[in-house]
DNA sequence: ACCTGAACACCGTTCAAGT
DNA sequence: ACCTGAACACCGTTCAAGT
């Protein structure tokens, strides 16, 4: 897909690709750098020319992952809770589409890597509603860390269903028969807590 | 701490201590089987009398990070608003009680491994408002995400901070000023929004 | 600029064997 | 029941050297 399979010397946008491939179909545990490395037909150590770590390179996939989300359309008529609604969507959407997404996604949030649009977008949807940029970034925090809570649990689950067969029996209290309904849940009430503050003003 | 330091022959329950102790001591990513054997000199293949495996390890200590919370006293009289923001506030102190505490909590969740006290015990604050098992399940859960988010976020920093000198304007827009007025505000939002629910009803 | 070859310092886990 | 010794199949990263 991203060409330069056989004729040696890649760039870093090749690397980025195959990192993204292999994530897809093997999973995060898998995702190693002599895999990466063997992968684009290279030594392990090519790979530090591109990314001065595993870590790096990872933050790159992630903002890949990220950056593939839906626009939004946010029209200055419409109510801010849809706009805040469709955001937190698009981004669950974006997480699912990649084997593994949300966590590698949380995993780079977390060591303050990646790009901070993510947050930003978030926290401009929820500025809609009129709030302080303080009230809209700390909002957007919460609804990130509960959207990337939500579908790393998720993408687990994918997992052990597709390999383990889940004897009868054996789920967590933090299993959802619909992923799609409990989500939409805790959006609404982030949104509503945001609602009721409002109110009180 | 836990005995048996020096005289061979170690309990399940002094395995589980000396890792806490590393875990602590030197964070997530210096507890490896190997250091934990040599803590407690003993050959890395003794810890799979006691474990099956890293991860069944590692939710044990899990599970002793959150059991250590405070309990916290549930009056049928007071709000159950309070209730809710105290337990969250008694599992955060539990989890920054340890290094790296939010990440062995949340990546053994995420497992569904571990107890599932923690999302119950949230699950029984927000059931004191009136709301029925589904409702208060899917609440705790998302509290569950935010506080496990949060927390997981405010350690990283405590770790770059202490080692990074972190450069002047080097923060991520995930970064606070104050986590804990961020959390309490994250809290609040989830159980105005329970209250807005309920009012709706 | 991009890569090879070789090495360093590690991992988790298994397994026969010992007491 | 609890442990040793040795091995297997890996990791991420560095570095001199090549083109």
């Amino acid at each position: 897909m991203a060409g330069n399979e056989t004729g040696r010397r890649h760039s870093r946008d090749d690397v980025a690709e195959a990192a993204l491939r292999i994530l897809d179909d093997l999973g995060l545990p898998d995702l190693t750098m002599r895999r990466l490395a063997s992968a684009l037909d290279v030594q392990p150590s090519a790979l530090y020319h591109h990314f001065p770590n595993k870590q790096s390179m990872l933050a790159e996939v992630a903002d890949r992952i990220v950056a593939a989300r839906r626009p939004v359309a946010q029209p200055d008529v419409a109510p801010w809770q849809a706009a805040v609604r469709a955001e937190a969507d698009a981004l669950r959407d974006a997480l699912l589409a990649y084997r593994d997404g949300a966590e590698v996604v949380s995993s780079t949030l977390a060591l303050g890597l990646g790009s901070p649009e993510t947050v930003e977008r978030l926290a401009r949807a929820v500025a809609l509603g009129g709030f302080d940029e303080e009230t809209s970034r700390r909002a957007a925090t919460a609804l990130l860390h509960f959207v990337l809570g939500h579908v790393s649990h998720e993408q687990q689950r994918l997992q052990y269903d597709s390999l383990g067969v889940l004897a009868d029996a054996e789920t967590s209290p933090l299993d959802e028969d619909d992923p799609a309904a409990a989500f939409a849940f805790g959006v609404g009430l982030l949104v509503g807590g945001l609602e009721l503050s409002r109110s009180r003003r």
